[in-house]
DNA sequence: ATATTACATTTGTATTTACAATTGTTGTAG
DNA sequence: CTACAACAATTGTAAATACAAATGTAATAT
């Protein structure tokens, strides 16, 4: 078994994948990075995140980050605040308005992450998890 | 184990695989989309490769794999012509100097590749290939 | 207090990619 | 033969991403 292959396969799994999302995504015109963002903001409860923290939870570039989250917030669907104690740092929320786009998006996404895996069983599942955390650390 | 969690796994095993990837192609200049055109072409023997071919084996929109091979003709690594059969098709060779950039290339991108899987033993690499093709088809 | 360094984010710019529409060519039905 | 559909590739354009440099703030050393 060449590398070339294994890394092949995961770069045709990933584009697949993502074409898949993004499609499922379109009709509410956010793209799956936003959406990413908005689930991570959604995950701190009302907590803030400063964008450094959403940053390393994503698959970009900062500055681009800063540029996605701006989006959100034209789009009113996070708020962003300079950081009182720290004013480098800035915190960021997900607004009412972005919940309820989640609340949206949520069952849609939901669906089409299960299709996309439906042909793999518990094991298969579990497998591929563990074998690609071992890559990545 | 939820849909989610295997397809955020994917996700990032391939952008740290792409990253790698990336980099130890910049001293050459090249991404790694051209480097897979280039790789492709090469596979071909001296046979032509039309366009459709070569976008099917990429992870790309036919209209971006037009421009990618704009981007390597311009280099002089890729001829262009148009298929005398059939003149809706065009023909895409690797040219000698392609040849001599991917013998350049090709040792450091084995090694990076290798790099990136080797804490994968060889039946975690056939089951995530396995696996994979699994979830494509 | 001032200079220096590190930190957190942003800006500028070029390249890449997605999406829609268009061009030119071939096949085919009437 | 002509019209029309299908095919193969390209072009135009907006959005996303990569990369380098810059801004503003805080921490530290002298």
């Amino acid at each position: 078994m060449e590398a070339k292959e294994v890394i092949i396969s995961i770069i045709k799994a990933n584009c697949i994948l993502n074409d898949k999302l993004s499609a499922s995504l379109k009709p509410f015109k956010i793209s799956l990075q936003q959406f990413n963002v908005l689930r991570i903001l959604r995950g701190q409860k009302g907590l803030p995140a400063n964008l450094s923290e959403v940053h390393e939870k994503m698959v970009h570039k900062m500055s681009n980050t800063t540029r996605l989250i701006d989006k959100l917030i034209n789009k009113t669907f996070v708020k962003r605040n300079t950081c009182k104690q720290n004013r480098r740092k800035i915190e960021l929320f997900i607004t009412p308005s972005g919940l309820r786009l989640l609340d949206q998006i949520d069952l849609i996404v939901k669906i089409t992450e299960e299709k996309i895996i439906e042909k793999l069983n518990t094991k298969e599942k579990e497998k591929i998890v563990s074998i690609l955390r071992h890559l990545n650390n």
